[in-house]
DNA sequence: GCATTATACGGAGGATGCCTCCGTTTATCA
DNA sequence: TGATAAACGGAGGCATCCTCCGTATAATGC
């Protein structure tokens, strides 16, 4: 049994984050059902490659959906280093929002397959975004400039409320980031 | 101006009613992606002949849940001769709860698409659903047998609250029915 | 450096699905 | 029963899916 594994080639991973890229596009504009052959085309990869990376449609929607979570996480690492901890945590909802707003049909993918794996996949990014605003929030607290009664879940849940509750027309990013600063606002302490 | 409209065909309507029935079965199984041409083969019919009843894919979804839905309005109106109008509440409920189960992948295809042409009869089939409730509510109220603060909408939106709160497990029909059924035990006159 | 080789790449190709078009069939009506 | 509007069905052109395998190359040991 020889556990020495071989560093990862630096051409696949490479090839990987493009497709990861051009699956966020491509997807994101698409809708579920886009053309795999359009994202590679749209990374410069072969479609062999692809599939070596992504052996099926769902594991890159649940790739690009972890990078891009990750990626929120990051920023809230950021944010922590900024001098106020209540704008910290409205423009990382502002990013929450965000998202949504370029990857709804993404999330619509994940929502309509639902198979185990994209479940537990779920879970833990929930968890771990919760975690992340925990963070920023807890120190907007305790530097009294927010409540105390309201916990992170409560803040993430009511940010998806606001964003399915409204159909996404042209305007939609903008009302509710409207709505969700005169929530925030509301959560100041005063 | 000549408003003679002949009578459809009736091998017309025939074919239109087999591939609704077939859409059901085969979209019901295979989600949104499904094929149409094992729509078409399944209801023994030419793949020309769908797309000649139904000229797009959203067009199909929307017919087979519009004749969902009538078939539980359908329903209800039996319902009202029954003997006991909680009775009648309560079954009427569990066939909703019934309908969610089989065509969850349906219901996530109209999701998905969501343009306003399926927006408007999502709006008219809900205010048909929540008619239907509600006269089968009246009754049981006048009955005396259950608490006369409780509209049709709320209940609609608890039963849905009930079955998208959940995930899609074999347990699943089985565990919302018990839910609903406490749930509709509350509403109960004392 | 250079040879070796595990690893990764890319795209041809067969299967399937999408949708259109049009020649054929058939239900209806007089 | 004949005429005809209406409906049928599937061939065909194109896109996508996914697999398979010959070719290329990054990493490693010398």
């Amino acid at each position: 049994m020889n556990s020495t594994r071989r560093k990862p080639r630096s051409d696949a991973q490479r090839n990987r984050n493009r497709l990861i890229e051009a699956a966020k596009e491509v997807l994101g504009q698409g809708g579920p059902g886009a053309s795999l052959e359009a994202v590679a085309r749209s990374a410069g990869v072969g479609i062999g490659t692809l599939y070596r990376h992504f052996p099926t449609r769902e594991a890159l929607f649940q790739a690009v959906y972890r990078h891009e979570v990750e990626q929120l996480i990051n920023l809230a690492s950021e944010l922590e280093q900024t001098g106020d901890g209540a704008d910290a945590v409205r423009a990382w909802l502002h990013a929450v929002v965000g998202l949504v707003a370029t990857k709804r049909g993404l999330l619509g993918a994940l929502a309509v397959v639902a198979t185990d794996d994209s479940k537990a996949l779920f879970a833990e990014l929930s968890a771990r975004m919760k975690a992340a605003l925990g963070q920023l929030l807890a120190r907007a607290v305790a530097e009294g400039a927010m409540r105390g009664d309201v916990t992170a879940e409560d803040l993430l849940s009511a940010v998806y409320a606001l964003c399915y509750g409204r159909a996404p027309d042209p305007e939609w990013e903008a009302q509710v980031l409207r709505l969700l600063d005169i929530f925030v606002d509301g959560l100041h302490a005063r």
